[in-house]
DNA sequence: AGCACGCCGACT
DNA sequence: GTCGGCGTGCTC
C-alpha cells in the first residue's frame, strides 16, 4: 500500500504528490487527509505533509520510495479537514481528487507575498567598508554586486535580486548566515473593507425575529447542531436575524461563514456588517487577485477574522474553530457549481458543519424545492417570517392573459393594462422596470392563441426549436418537426418564443418616445463596472424605465420604482428544464418584491399566455406553500428531484465519432452494471446534448434516476473505473453532474 | 525550502 | 591539493 502526499510547503515546485509506503501499522488509520510526517530529500529531514490518495501500485522505481515514519495524531488540523472534505467532494460529485482540493485548499501560488519578501543590509557603515573591501579582495563577484546594489538602495525586492542581479539563493544563504544581510518577509495583508465612520444602530426586532434568534441561539449554546431553514418573505428583515445569531455564535468563540449569491455582494450589504462587526470581518469576492484571496485564507488561519462574506468559495476558509454556516437566498443557482466537481454549497456545507460541529443556516424568500421538502421531512429545522420588517404595503399584481389581447387584436408586446400604467407611472415622474426573464436557451414553441406549448412525450419538458426546423427534447433527444397547425386549437399562430432586451428597448421607445429608457442585458454590462454604473444611474432618477434580464431583479433597492412588469412570464415557465416552474416562481415574486419597497405602493404587471399555470398563480398572491405543494406533486409524479435523484452523465469529444461510441459504451456499461447489482435505474439517452458541439466539441448526455443517491454515486464510481482504462474513452471527457441545475 | 553535488578560481 | 564561493537540480 501506498500513500500520495502532498508535503505542507508553500513552495511552487513541490506543489505535487510523492508516494510513499504505508507501514504495516498504518494500514488502518492511514486514510485520506490524515496528516503524517515523511522523511524528505537527501537530508531526510522530517517534514509535514498529508495523505490525498492511496494506491496498491507504485508510480516510481520502488527502490526509491521511502516509507511514512509517523502519523501525526488527528488534532483539529485545518487543512487535514478540508483534504477530508475535497475527498468527500470527490466521492458524491465525481471529478478527480486533483479537482476537489483545488476547489478546497487555498490557492498555493504565492505571487503576492513573494513580491514583498525584500533583502536588506543588516550591518552598519564601517562593517560594510570592511565586508566590501574584503569580498573586492577575494574577487567574490556576486558578493560585490549585491553588496553594490544594497548601497544605492537600502532594501531590495527578492524576486530582482535573483533574476535582475543574478544573485542565487546559495549566495544570499551565505551571506545571511554570515549576518551581513537579512531578508524580511513582511507578510502585510490588506483589509479589503475601507473603514467609514458610521456608528452602529441596534435594531429592534420584532417578534418573529427575536424567537427565531432566541431559539437557534439556545440550540447553539445547550450544543445542538443543526441545519435551519428560515423562510423569510422579501423585506422580512432576514439579514438583522443572521446578524444577532451571528453576534452569539461569535461570543462563544467561534466563527462564522455567510455565502451570499455573487451578485447579492453589493457595498451596502458589506458596509451594513462591517459597522456592526468591525475589523474582524473579511470579504471575498470574485473581482480579487489570487494574492488576495490567499491573504484572506491567511488571516482567517492566523486567527486573525472571524466572520467572512463571500461567494460559494468562501465556504472553505479555513476557519479553525467554524461554528455557523449561513448560507444567504439559499435557493440561487450560483450555488451549484459548474465546474468539477459540480457539488452543492448547501450539501458541502452541511457536511463541513458536521466535520466542524457546526451549525448551518440557509435563508430565502423562496426556497428551494430541495430544502423545503427536507425542511418537512423534519431534516431541517424550519422557521418561517410572515411579517414585513417596515411596514410596507405588498404590491398589487395584475395577471394579464395574452390570448385576451391577441383577440383584441393588440399585437404589441406591451397588454392594454401594462401601457396605461406605465403612461400612468411617466406622468407622475415614478419608475419602472420592465423585466424579461429570459434564461439560457428559450425557443420553445407556443401557440400565441390558446397558449398550448409543444411538450416531450417522455419527459414532460418544453421541446426546444433548432434551426433544422425540429423541436428536440433536451431530456432524451426526441425529436418531432414543427407542428403548421396548433395541435390543440388549430390556430396557425404557432411559432418560436422568443424576444431579447432590444427588441423590448425599441417597442417602448417607439410606444413611448419621451420616457428615458435604460437597458441592463449581458451586452450593456459587458463593460467593466457597467453592471454598478448603470444601477446608480438609474438609482440616480437618470432614467424611468429599466429594462432587462433577471440581473435587474436582484440586489438594490429602488424607493421611486413603483410599478414593474413581466413582459413574458412564460419565456422562464418552459426554458427546457424541470426546474423551468420553480425558477419562474421565484422570479415572478423577486420582481414583485422590487415594486413599491418603501413608502409608495407598488404594482405588478405578470403578462403570460398561461394565467391558470400555478407558478403564476401561486407568485401572484405570494403564497409559497401552495407553489410548494403543487410543485412538489409534479416532482414525485414525473421523479425529479427532490423526489428523485438525477445524474446527468456528460461526454464530450472533438471527434463526433468518439462521442457517439464512448456513449453508446457508457450505454452498455450502465446496463451491465446494473445487471451486475440487479437494480433497475431509469436510463434516459444517451442523446446528443441540448447544446451538442460546443466549440467543436461535440456533446452526448445520459440521465440517470433514482430515489436513492448511493445508487446513483456507485454507478459514477463503476463509471470512473471505467473511463480510466477503457479505449473507448481515450480523447473524450467525462462528467458527472448530480441533480443539475442547469441545461446541457 | 533545504540540501548536496559539481565547477571554478584563489591560496597554503 | 584544498577551501570557499557560486550555480543548479532534485526531493517519492
Amino acid at each position: 500500500m501506498y500513500a500520495d502526499i502532498i508535503i505542507d510547503i508553500s513552495h511552487e515546485n513541490l506543489d505535487k504528490t510523492y508516494q510513499y509506503a504505508i507501514p504495516q501499522e498504518y494500514k488502518e488509520t492511514a486514510v485520506i487527509g490524515t496528516q503524517v510526517m515523511v522523511p524528505f530529500g537527501r537530508g531526510n529531514r522530517f517534514l509535514s505533509g498529508y495523505i490525498i490518495g492511496i494506491s496498491d501500485e507504485p508510480k516510481i522505481d520502488k527502490g526509491l520510495i521511502k516509507q511514512i515514519s509517523q502519523i501525526v495524531p488527528e488534532a483539529t488540523v485545518i487543512e487535514s479537514q478540508l483534504i477530508h472534505l475535497a475527498a468527500w467532494m470527490k466521492e458524491t460529485f465525481g471529478g478527480t481528487m486533483n479537482d476537489s482540493l483545488k476547489t478546497v485548499l487555498p490557492v498555493k501560488k504565492t505571487v503576492k507575498i513573494k513580491e514583498r519578501k525584500r533583502i536588506c543590509l543588516n550591518i552598519k557603515e564601517e562593517k560594510f567598508t570592511e565586508v566590501y573591501g574584503e569580498n573586492l579582495r577575494k574577487n567574490n563577484p556576486a558578493r560585490i554586486r549585491l553588496l553594490e546594489a544594497l548601497q544605492k538602495k537600502n532594501t531590495l525586492d527578492y524576486d530582482e535580486v535573483i533574476h535582475k542581479l543574478k544573485i542565487s539563493r546559495s549566495t544570499l544563504q551565505g551571506l545571511e548566515e554570515q549576518g551581513v544581510i537579512k531578508t524580511v518577509a513582511e507578510q502585510i495583508y490588506r483589509n479589503p473593507i475601507k473603514l467609514e465612520d458610521t456608528p452602529y444602530q441596534s435594531v429592534n426586532l420584532n417578534e418573529d425575529q427575536k424567537r427565531i434568534v432566541e431559539n437557534i441561539l439556545q440550540d447553539y449554546i445547550t450544543g445542538v447542531r443543526a441545519t435551519y431553514l428560515i423562510h423569510g418573505i422579501t423585506g422580512s428583515g432576514k439579514t438583522e436575524v443572521y446578524m444577532d445569531i451571528i453576534d452569539g455564535v461569535l461570543k462563544q468563540g467561534k466563527q462564522v461563514i455567510m455565502l451570499i449569491p455573487e451578485i447579492a455582494l453589493t457595498y451596502q450589504t458589506v458596509m451594513r456588517f462591517y459597522i456592526r462587526f468591525g475589523e474582524r470581518i473579511s470579504i471575498l469576492n470574485s473581482k480579487m487577485s489570487h494574492g488576495e484571496r490567499f491573504d484572506q485564507s491567511e488571516r482567517a488561519k492566523a486567527g486573525e477574522i472571524d466572520i467572512i462574506i463571500g461567494p460559494r468559495s468562501a465556504l472553505f476558509t479555513p476557519f479553525k474553530n467554524l461554528g455557523l454556516i449561513i448560507i444567504d437566498e439559499e435557493h440561487e443557482n450560483s450555488y451549484k457549481s459548474e465546474t468539477t466537481p459540480k457539488y452543492h454549497t448547501t450539501d458541502v456545507a452541511i457536511k463541513r458543519a458536521m466535520m466542524a460541529n457546526a451549525s448551518v443556516i440557509l435563508g430565502s424568500a423562496t426556497p428551494s424545492l430541495e430544502a423545503y421538502h427536507k425542511a418537512e421531512l423534519g431534516e431541517y429545522k424550519l422557521y418561517t417570517l410572515t411579517k414585513r420588517a417596515k411596514e410596507a404595503i405588498p404590491p398589487k399584481v395584475w395577471v394579464v392573459d395574452l390570448r385576451e389581447e391577441l383577440k383584441n387584436k393588440n399585437k404589441s408586446i406591451f397588454s392594454q393594462k401594462l401601457k396605461e400604467l406605465i403612461s400612468e407611472r411617466l406622468s407622475k415622474n415614478e419608475q419602472i422596470m420592465l423585466f424579461l426573464n429570459r434564461r439560457g436557451y428559450a425557443g420553445f414553441v407556443s401557440c400565441r392563441s390558446c397558449g398550448h406549448v409543444v411538450k416531450c412525450l417522455h419527459c414532460d419538458i418544453s421541446l426546444t426549436s433548432h434551426n433544422s426546423g425540429k423541436l428536440i427534447c433536451h431530456y432524451c433527444g426526441h425529436k418531432e418537426h414543427l407542428p403548421q397547425k396548433c395541435p390543440v386549437c388549430g390556430s396557425k399562430y404557432i411559432a418560436a418564443f422568443g424576444t431579447g432586451t432590444q427588441k423590448v428597448e425599441e417597442f417602448v421607445k417607439k410606444e413611448f418616445f419621451n420616457a428615458r429608457v435604460l437597458r441592463m442585458d449581458t451586452d450593456t454590462t459587458k463593460l467593466k463596472g457597467g453592471h454598478e454604473r448603470i444601477l446608480k444611474a438609474f438609482a440616480q432618477q437618470k432614467a424611468d424605465i429599466l429594462v432587462g434580464t433577471q440581473m435587474i431583479v436582484k440586489g438594490h433597492d429602488f424607493p421611486r420604482v413603483t410599478l414593474v412588469g413581466i413582459i413574458a412570464a412564460d419565456l422562464s415557465l418552459y426554458a427546457g428544464d424541470f426546474r423551468a416552474g420553480e425558477r419562474t416562481f421565484q422570479l415572478l415574486c423577486q420582481a414583485a418584491g422590487r415594486a413599491g419597497r418603501d413608502a409608495l405602493p407598488g404594482e405588478v404587471v405578470i403578462q403570460t399566455y398561461h394565467p391558470e399555470h400555478y407558478s403564476i398563480t401561486c407568485a401572484a398572491k405570494g403564497d409559497y406553500k401552495a407553489f410548494f405543494e403543487q410543485e412538489m406533486l409534479y416532482r414525485k409524479l414525473m421523479k425529479y428531484p427532490p423526489a428523485a435523484h438525477i445524474l446527468l452523465i456528460l461526454i464530450s469529444s472533438k471527434e463526433e465519432e468518439k462521442v457517439e461510441k464512448a456513449a453508446q459504451f457508457a450505454g452498455e456499461a450502465i446496463k451491465e452494471w446494473m445487471n451486475q447489482n440487479s437494480q433497475e435505474l431509469q436510463v434516459i439517452g444517451p442523446a446528443p446534448a441540448g447544446i451538442a458541439k460546443v466549440n467543436d466539441i461535440y456533446r452526448r448526455v445520459i440521465y440517470m434516476k433514482d430515489e436513492d443517491y448511493q445508487n446513483l454515486v456507485n454507478l459514477k464510481n463503476y463509471l470512473e473505473g471505467y473511463y480510466s482504462y477503457s479505449e473507448y474513452f481515450n480523447n473524450c471527457n467525462l462528467q458527472f453532474d448530480f441533480n443539475p441545475m442547469s441545461g446541457y
